[in-house]
DNA sequence: CATATGTCCTGAGAGC
DNA sequence: TGCTCTCAGGACATAT
């Protein structure tokens, strides 16, 4: 679930711990069978603990600790994945502790319910190859004309386009369908049959919706698994106008139902009224 | 190359 | 009430 808005939400939650040490990194009390780490705990400790934090960014759903020996802490929570700075939302599931020294942070916590989530420690080429290769223009970085160029030619429909990181880094399920319903396009439109005039529209609610949603620290859903690194639930939920909101009224049109439809094996919510396949976009106001 | 599908995982909720 | 079943969707492997 994480996708942008949260993960910035997370990085933005252990930002302060910038200049820090490592003292050390330990396992986390979870019984279950331990995330994937890369390289294997002992390794990682070996090469990170006295080590200095010189940067904590983001990329795409991803955060990242860049150290003093130009190595990379990729933290990728995928699912059901959080970084926490103490409480958490349950005492299970704790994954992997980062304990630190000089830093108003004591500790950087990995929890994962579902333990689908990754960390990987990466070398100065291997970060390249995810933030040139592997991975789109960031979301919140990406110019309108990048945006087209990266999905004009795909036959796909644009909600499955905009949830291909190699095109664009950030969007996930949530986001894609909110998008586009502020923009008013049709989720399954082929991404080569939206106009030129429509893209600046999708790229400008892009900029909005993530940007909204991270002023209102992410989507906490009904089961309540994200949290921000102090335990504390978003607010953007309280803000969608379509996602999980199948067979209630469009709060943008006041009439018609909100459809549920699946692509790609993902759930796509929209207006059937406001995003219309016919008609031609106008933007929300 | 582009696109589609299967897989991993846990727990909430539905249905009986 | 308690059991079984389905589903949620991140990224990647494999298939077409």
């Amino acid at each position: 679930m994480p996708e942008l808005p949260e993960v910035e939400t997370m990085r933005r939650g252990i930002e302060a711990a910038q200049g820090a040490i490592v003292a050390d990194i330990l396992a986390g009390t979870c019984s279950r069978r331990p995330i994937s780490i890369r390289p294997p705990l002992p390794a990682l400790r070996r090469r990170l603990v006295g080590k200095q934090i010189r940067l904590i960014h983001r990329l795409g759903k991803r955060v990242v600790l860049s150290f003093d020996n130009d190595r990379h802490l990729v933290i990728e929570p995928r699912m059901t994945g959080l970084i926490s700075v103490g409480e958490l939302p349950t005492q299970d599931h704790l994954r992997l502790r980062i304990v630190l020294s000089s830093s108003p942070i004591d500790e950087i916590l990995f929890w994962d319910r579902r333990g689908l989530g990754v960390v990987s420690l990466l070398d100065e080429p291997h970060l390249r190859i995810l933030r040139e290769q592997k991975l789109g223009p960031d979301a919140l970085a990406i110019t309108p004309d990048r945006l087209r160029e990266q999905l004009q030619r795909s036959r796909r429909p644009i909600k499955v386009g905009l949830l291909d990181q190699h095109a664009i880094a950030g969007i996930g399920n949530l986001y894609a369908s909110e998008i586009l319903h502020h923009a008013r396009i049709h989720p399954g439109t082929p991404c080569y049959k939206i106009t030129r005039r429509q893209w600046p529209t999708i790229h400008s609610m892009m900029i909005q919706v993530l940007s909204d949603a991270i002023e209102h620290e992410g989507s906490t859903l009904s089961d309540g698994t994200y949290r921000n690194t102090l335990n504390n639930s978003g607010d953007y939920q309280n803000h969608h106008l379509v996602y999980d909101r199948q067979g209630e009224r469009c709060l943008t049109c006041q009439r018609a139902k909100i459809e549920r439809i699946v692509q790609a094996q993902r759930s796509t919510f929209f207006c059937p009224q406001c995003q219309s396949r016919r008609k031609t976009s106008s933007v929300v106001a």
